[in-house]
DNA sequence: GCCAACGTTGGC
DNA sequence: GCCAACGTTGGC
């Protein structure tokens, strides 16, 4: 069992969005990154903890509490010429981008980064760290208690 | 909109 | 395989 922080931009999938999709499921779609893609494909589990992250918006900051309810299979936006998403190097016998569908569990109060700065237990975190940009990103066990502390 | 930080690209 | 140039991310 992992943990793990994934960035979401909430004018394209809010924790909102999520919940309100079938079987609170949503397919992550759009990860364009090694680090990331690796993550889901080596690392990330079923029933892998989520924290769910708004990001590149007004308040940014961890809005809910997520699942992983699949292994990691190809992003077929890859191969959509009218998706943003669109790789033309990507092939279909030899995909290049990968995702996992995450289950949204509940919305929680915002999160603000200014809140997790502000928590001693959370000082390492990743998505704190000067110049991160993943968006997925492991969170320790000591982590997610202190996040779900706060949150309780 | 700014800009620091980082990843990717491509010429050599 | 180096590395400068470029593009992107994302908080502010």
């Amino acid at each position: 069992m992992q943990y793990w922080l994934m960035k979401s931009e909430p004018d394209e999938v809010s924790i909102d969005d999520a919940l309100a999709a079938p079987a609170s499921t949503v397919a992550w779609t759009g990860v364009r990154n090694y680090q990331a893609r690796n993550f889901m494909r080596d690392r990330m589990k079923v029933g892998d903890g989520v924290l769910f992250y708004h990001s590149s918006c007004a308040e940014p900051g961890i809005a809910g509490i997520a699942e992983v309810v699949s292994g990691a299979y190809p992003d077929p936006t890859q191969f959509d010429p009218a998706s943003p998403y669109y790789d033309p190097k990507a092939k279909q016998e030899e995909p290049r981008w990968l995702l996992v569908d995450v289950r949204a569990m509940r919305k929680t109060r915002l999160l603000k980064i200014a809140e997790l700065r502000a928590h001693p237990a959370l000082s390492d975190m990743v998505i704190l760290r000067k110049g991160n940009r993943l968006s997925i990103t492991p969170v320790t066990q000591g982590e997610w208690d202190a996040v779900r502390e706060l949150l309780a």
